[in-house]
DNA sequence: GTACTTGCTGACTCATGAGTCAGCAAGTAT
DNA sequence: ATACTTGCTGACTCATGAGTCAGCAAGTAC
């Protein structure tokens, strides 16, 4: 019985390999990856790769923009679609999507970003403009909803939304840097969102 | 009038050249950096700058170790020595403490850390026994002692010191991620400890 | 002045890894 | 079967940059 070689599978190629990429990139870095362990981890050769892919840059570019897609604006819409009260809405759908955030392929993208960012700055302009542009403005968008249905009252913490994110960007810190070290990072988070509700509850 | 072409400067070396790569890491990340370049931004030779430094390695080791000493170290005895109020001392001497890390050297290795970190778990380690252990625990102690002064009540909030941390992290990453976007760091930092300190005032 | 030590130079080597390309073979049409 | 298209392979090139080293010259001792 004769294995062949290779099939041909020009749909999937592309796909199957910015997973291996995102693998790849997660353990070693943009730097540290080769490009040639990638095409292996996809099963493909090297060349191929560069068929799909202009250069190494280019993989990275594809990688980020795949993790990011949408990823955000599940949040925007649960905030607009909830039926929930601020409180409740705040300790239960906002709260477990914050917890999920630093296991997520993001916490591996930010610290890519973190790395390599510099040399790519309009990498950083599209992370900007899909995840923390649209985050915060989720965030403000459901606060400045509680002010106006009297649930909360505005201060200076409501100017920052930076303030919601803060223990989530700890945690995946944390994670990222200091995987002997234990922290619980739901616990922090929801620390600080039980704070903040207790600070600008009306 | 002859320019000797060098002269002998053994004791100042080590240093300036531990100056000149700090620089040229901040700019270029550390596999972005060319040992060439540091060498020429010390005003010295490569060769020169492997008999002070056996690998790239061990240079990044030394610039990291040089930030990194005894930084911490002025909070820690700030917070034994002083004689104000913790609410006074949180506000004075702890929150401008704060609001300079964003803008120092700490934030250059925090990033250098996180991209390479994983790659030199030694020196993560290092970071770790001098300034993050040493930094929760000067708050820990802190807080510690306002309760026991009768100034802060126990709660959850005080299991985590990392929530004094949180936004100077964010404003950290902000930093080195979004130059152009604006954000009053220094405002940021104020609110996180203001709302920590009517949370936790008795 | 002469001899000696050693801080210092810069042209070199050599490994590595991104990117190329000539050709091969899987699939397709006839 | 045969001819043809094209997804795919992997050995190659070539630039880059870390690390070396033979020799030079600044400082020192006599």
């Amino acid at each position: 019985m004769i294995e062949p070689r290779f099939q041909r599978r020009k749909q999937q190629r592309p796909g199957e390999i910015t997973d291996a990429a995102f693998e790849v990139f997660a353990e070693k870095g943009y730097t540290g990856a080769r490009v040639e362990e990638v095409a292996k981890r996809a099963g493909v050769s090297k060349g191929l790769l560069y068929l799909y892919f202009k250069t190494k840059e280019d993989l990275f570019k594809a990688v980020v923009k795949s993790v990011v897609i949408h990823r955000v604006d599940s949040l925007r819409a649960a905030v607009e679609e909830t039926e929930l009260s601020s409180e409740a809405f705040l300790r239960g759908p906002l709260l477990e999507f914050m917890k999920r955030v630093p296991g997520s392929p993001v916490a591996v993208v930010v610290r890519l970003l973190i790395a390599e960012g510099h040399r790519y700055p309009d990498l950083v302009d599209y992370y900007w403009d899909n995840v923390v542009s649209k985050g915060l403005g989720a965030i403000r968008a459901f606060v400045e909803r509680g002010v106006s249905r009297g649930e909360f009252r505005r201060s200076e913490v409501t100017e920052f939304p930076q303030l919601f994110i803060a223990p989530v960007m700890v945690s995946m810190i944390w994670t990222i840097l200091f995987t002997k070290r234990v922290l619980d990072t739901d616990k922090l988070i929801e620390t600080q969102l039980e704070m903040i509700l207790a600070h600008i509850r009306a």
